[in-house]
DNA sequence: GTGAAAGCGCTAACAC
DNA sequence: GTGTTAGCGCTTTCAC
């Protein structure tokens, strides 16, 4: 097994006591300026690294927070998660990832798991499937350190960092209008999500600054956040078959818009001719589609960093937090061929 | 902050000492049956969990490993992280994952970094500048645990797990002389790496068993790995601008087989009309591409996996471990149009 | 200016 | 069957 040297190591090695050698490794004032210099150039030479294992023991800190998130392999994720990694290296910490899959279970698991791990802080985006944050409301309570970010707990005030997701729908939402469509479809994430309810907001406001009626039949939810595709291709035909049917949908989510492109290349449905798209998505390839996607693109990496840096002054504050942001940060509207009405 | 309790508040709660209350919590035979279960019990009413901190420090383990890759944001790694992260959750490690952006003196730092956190093992994946593994091999020679997987050190004997990129080049492009292609090019990653090579060598038997010459001008190198736009735009377009123009091209990584669409989507050259394409990558949604691409897949989640069981028997081996295996797995190819002649 | 020793949470060897 | 204690690596208070 691989060894490394302890400041006992040194301390044996030199003919002084450990605490000097402490000592002389942060350049207390206290050392006599030779015995620094020595234990300084001895530690540099045999490449002494202190334990951050010993560290942690002693000031009851593991310097790791806890990522809750549904999936990393989903681009907003994973450019979500190189935000976060970005911070927290920096800072010191190191990061524990752990996916929910969209579901309830599992995110409690997840968490028992990370608190047993003794993350100083977490860092989460509810499942599709949660409804019940009890278990992140007790922990606030108890003062443990909790941001939220992208889909957020409504009724826990503690720091949360989001896209502006009413803005992103309600702009993707009226170029579509723009370009000349009327009736326009929604697909969209489970009813629990903020991201959701924000999403539609933004998508009704929409519609009703163009004199737009919403109709209910237009609005499609997959209550499984895009997990299960037959649940996607289902609510996809459903609109297709309307008797009224939508000459352009808005879809609410990566995943969905990913796999509603996917199923309606299947079906054999023109986009745009037959049906216009626009779309949440943070792909970085949907330029490359046929046709080219119109998307609403989340500033994934900055929201990660945001997130993280929130949450790492809350953890290391010395007094208890109660001043808590929300930090809403733009989306981007990228026009492409999806959204367009053609002759 | 939040507090949890300790083996020691249990003892204090039931006026037993530390050590029955940790041999009680194991179930340890020495311990009469009453006191187990009012042990046990009471550890479970206040949800005691034991501090893996105060364990790792016990036992010299961090039960910690650290990854080192290119890229998170990038399909291949982010499936293989997945893979990496099932395995070790379930064995009790966590993940600590650095990004190398390609560079070797990022490298270099990320690996101190790691040990520096003592992480028990490392599973790497080389950056496409590295040519100096030197700080692997000295790791290795002292017994510490090191898998290479993807792009791995041929020169360090230890556990390696890679797809079998020889055939997965070899097979696609095969695919593409047999789809009508005879002047065919190669434009792939540094030819620091193992991949880089391996692939190149299933590139050259494809077109020998078939009889064509390999042209060194039709070989194209990226040495910085795809992370420079401009490079890879240099390379396309040498190949484009070439007296005897290439009629398709085999792609050996997965940013460049991206990148090299975009390229050529720019240029307006038409994918397969004026240059078929074929190439590695684990991007799921490349059959929306216009045209739909051609692809090799590796099973970057199953890599992860075998190389991270791999890992773990390497650290918890009792003896020293002196025999090391190189796990090689199938790739994928599916065909699609881009690779496709067309009249 | 430097050393001795306690303590962070836990385990295990050694009492009794 | 249960308690006492040393020790993992490090910091820090208290001595001298």
């Amino acid at each position: 097994m691989f060894e490394s040297y302890t400041i006992k190591d040194i301390a044996k090695a030199l003919g002084v006591s450990t605490s000097t050698v402490s000592r002389a490794l942060k350049g207390s004032y206290e050392i006599g300026a030779e015995t620094k210099k020595l234990v300084q150039e001895y530690a540099e030479k045999v490449n002494y690294r202190p334990n951050p294992i010993a560290l942690s023991l002693k000031d009851q800190k593991s310097h790791s927070i806890g990522v809750v998130v549904c999936e990393v392999a989903n681009d907003y994720f994973s450019q979500a998660i190189n935000g976060i990694e970005s911070i927290a290296y920096n800072l010191g910490y190191h990061v524990i990832i752990t996916q929910t899959h969209e579901s309830f279970d599992r995110e409690t698991v997840n968490v028992q798991h990370l608190l047993s791990r003794h993350v100083d802080g977490l860092l989460v985006s509810l499942s599709a499937q949660t409804t019940d944050t009890s278990q992140y409301k007790y922990l606030h309570e108890k003062g443990f350190p909790i941001v939220f970010f992208d889909r957020i707990a409504a009724d826990i005030n503690t720091h949360r960092v989001v896209a502006d997701n009413f803005k992103g729908a309600f702009d993707a939402t009226e170029l579509l209008i723009k370009s000349g469509f009327k009736k326009i479809a929604h697909l969209t994430n489970s009813n629990n999500l903020s991201i959701t309810v924000e999403r539609l907001n933004g998508f009704k406001a929409a519609l009703a600054k163009h004199g737009i009626e919403f109709k209910p039949g237009y609005l499609k939810n997959c209550e499984h956040g895009g997990m299960i595709y037959d649940e996607i291709e289902f609510a996809v035909k459903a609109l297709l078959a309307m008797d009224d049917r939508p000459e352009a949908v808005f879809i609410g989510s990566d995943r969905l818009t990913i796999n509603c492109m996917s199923i309606l290349k299947k079906l054999g449905v023109k986009v745009p001719d037959d049906l216009a798209l626009a779309g949440f998505t943070n792909s970085e390839v949907v330029d490359l589609f046929d046709p080219p996607l119109t998307v609403v693109r989340q500033p994934a990496f900055q929201i990660g960093q945001k997130a993280t840096e929130l949450l790492i002054k809350t953890i290391e504050s010395k007094w208890p937090v109660e001043d808590f942001t929300t930090e809403r940060v733009d989306t981007l509207l990228i026009e492409r061929l999806s959204s367009q009405k053609l002759k």
